[in-house]
RNA sequence: GGGUCCGUGGGUUAGUCUGGCCUAUGCUAGAUGGUUUGGGACCAUUUGACCCAGGUUCAAAUCCUGGCGGACCCA
């Protein structure tokens, strides 16, 4: 063993198996709650306990080991990694219709390429500095960018490099070094790139499957437009394609504008997309950047217009990762194991004979009914392990395949199949209708987790309690509960948001894309203002 | 950057404080054979571990030093 991911994932569940046969020794109330599955969740801490269900899950589902000796670079497990690219496809459908091309950049990238940039965003901070008032600047803003967070590549073989490479944290510099290139007219715009490809951040933090690696399987789209409208239309678009995805992953988000500090650099302004996860903490799951001509103009990137000018481009981009991946296993599981969304769900229907050793027919039977649904289109998989059923059911349960089909003797007498549903049920149909009865159970599953999940987010978010200034300083009228995302009325500059922040030890996500219908008082000053903000940990 | 804690088969766990009775425990997973199949069956046999390098000692999983890896807390 090489200590790793093991010790990863279990000195916090450790003490959870710990504690829970100490429970069962005990025969106490609890005991009675957690025997009745207890073996059913192979060992799965209870999803109110997300901090250990969380990393549990994801192994125990086999999306990821963990166990390769490095700090935040799981392996991704064949069922994990078809989930993901079940993601990924929506992501390439979306890009297709909107007429995207994909791209595939190199991993390196030198370090003189860097000194455009750097030159970007030091410009930028100087400019922001002089034209805004001090009293509306943090103190302790940091360096931007990933200029502390890359891996270099300094040697090869034997020889140090004259010029050092570093592997890309993203893939602006080197887009931008090529997009000048191809782009000389109009005509060759709008350019409208993406790639998918795996960038690197030397994370130093706490590190998470899915949600903070440090070899992140990264969606980046780059777009290029003759003027800001251009680029206007493709923020929009960008919000859109977000939604769609959002529909067929089953879960609703926050869409904020960030604010000024949390902008990426180089950009005019940045939109964020977070989900609430079930500790209450928000997780940033894609966002889109409007650059206007601020990189253009750093790497030069020039076109010809209709009337012989020289303009710069404006651009956009628009980031996505594994997170996503992260945020349908943190919405959509339970206590038994995953839920998978069927648009991403890896197998959607599981077949499984039953007692099979007293009729002949079964196997063929259910293997033409898993031909007639493979035909449909349904990804499916015929379970015909030497197992007892219930032992294939916990199985499939835990891996959140949203539909299981039981076929057997009575069943092949009947003219019926068994059919139960992740999301809860167990249901007899007639074989006859065997395409619409699957066709209507997904949907019928997406629907479920839909609701759920909206449930799940207006639990979450909570009107903030508000706060007052005294001779004490500033007070808040309520208390802050952990893992509750807090929404509030605000039009205060950069200072009061850090009053707000510092009391309640939570961050700003930012401008909500759908702001209050009618005008509140502003948390802070009072002035009534239609802006609505939210205040949450984030991951 | 400062501090605390941890590292035993694939996973989990006992043993570490107080060195010897450890030829290292239980569960789970794996293999083979038998048996069984409508929500976690059973029986038999069996594979498999003390993070690495030094040191102390008659004797080290256990104590010390260093390394590597990991967890947490504070700035």
């Amino acid at each position: 063993m090489t200590n790793t991911c093991a010790r990863q994932s279990t000195n916090s569940s450790a003490k959870i198996e710990v504690s829970r046969s100490v429970i069962f020794k005990r025969g106490s109330q609890a005991t009675r709650i957690m025997a009745k599955h207890d073996k059913a969740k192979r060992g799965i801490p209870s999803k109110d306990d997300f901090n250990a269900w969380y990393p549990a899950i994801v192994e125990i589902a086999d999306l990821v080991d963990k166990r390769y000796p490095i700090k935040g670079m799981d392996v991704w497990k064949p069922y994990g990694w078809k989930a993901m690219t079940l993601i990924d496809a929506l992501t390439r459908a979306e890009m297709e219709r909107t007429e995207h091309e994909e791209y595939n950049f190199p991993l390196l990238v030198p370090e003189d390429l860097l000194d455009k940039e750097n030159r970007l965003v030091s410009l930028l901070k100087k400019a922001r500095e002089e034209g805004v008032d001090p009293s509306e600047l943090r103190m302790d803003e940091e360096d931007s960018g990933f200029k502390k967070e890359v891996y270099w590549v300094k040697h090869a073989g034997e020889n140090e490099l004259d010029v050092p490479m570093f592997l890309r944290p993203t893939s602006e510099t080197p887009m931008y070094t090529m997009f000048p290139l191809w782009v000389r007219s109009h005509g060759d715009l709008p350019l409208k790139t993406y790639q998918i490809v795996n960038t690197f951040r030397y994370e130093t933090k706490q590190t998470r499957s899915f949600i903070r690696v440090r070899e992140i399987h990264f969606f980046e789209a780059h777009t290029a437009h003759e003027d800001q409208a251009g680029a206007d239309a493709q923020i929009a678009e960008d919000a859109q394609i977000v939604q769609n995805l959002l529909h067929d992953l089953c879960f609703p988000a926050i869409v904020s504008k960030r604010p000024i500090w949390d902008t990426f650099p180089g950009a005019w302004y940045s939109t964020a997309v977070d989900v609430v996860m079930p500790n209450g903490r928000t997780l940033q799951v894609a966002t889109y950047h409007h650059y206007k001509d601020q990189w253009a103009k750093a790497f030069d990137l020039k076109y010809e217009d209709v009337n012989g000018q020289t303009q710069f481009c404006h651009q956009t981009t628009f980031g996505m990762s594994e997170r996503m991946l992260g945020a349908v296993v943190g919405m959509h599981g339970d206590d038994a194991g995953l839920i998978f969304p069927p648009k991403v769900a890896p197998i959607q229907i599981v077949l499984m004979p039953v007692a099979a050793h007293l009729s002949h027919e079964v196997i063929p039977r259910i293997q033409a009914m898993a031909q007639e649904l493979k035909a449909a289109g349904f990804r499916v998989k015929v379970d015909d392990r030497d197992l007892r059923p219930g032992a294939k059911h916990y199985d499939w349960e835990i891996k959140g395949v949203p539909l299981r089909l039981e076929l057997g003797p009575r069943d092949i007498e009947s003219g019926k199949f068994v059919l139960s549903l992740r999301t809860g049920g167990k249901e007899f149909h007639e074989s006859s209708g065997l395409v619409d009865v699957i066709s209507d159970a997904l949907t019928r599953t997406e629907e479920e987790l839909r609701a759920r999940a909206a449930v799940h987010m207006s639990n979450f978010v909570q009107p903030f309690p508000g706060i007052e200034m005294s001779d004490a300083g500033w007070t808040l009228k309520g208390e802050i509960a952990d893992g509750k995302v807090y929404e509030l009325a605000f039009d205060g500059n950069d200072s009061d948001a850090e009053v707000l922040e510092k009391a309640t030890g939570l961050a700003f996500l930012g401008d909500c894309i759908e702001p209050f219908a009618e005008p509140r008082a502003c948390a802070i000053t009072g002035k009534m203002t239609t802006r609505r903000q939210h205040l949450a940990r984030m991951y």
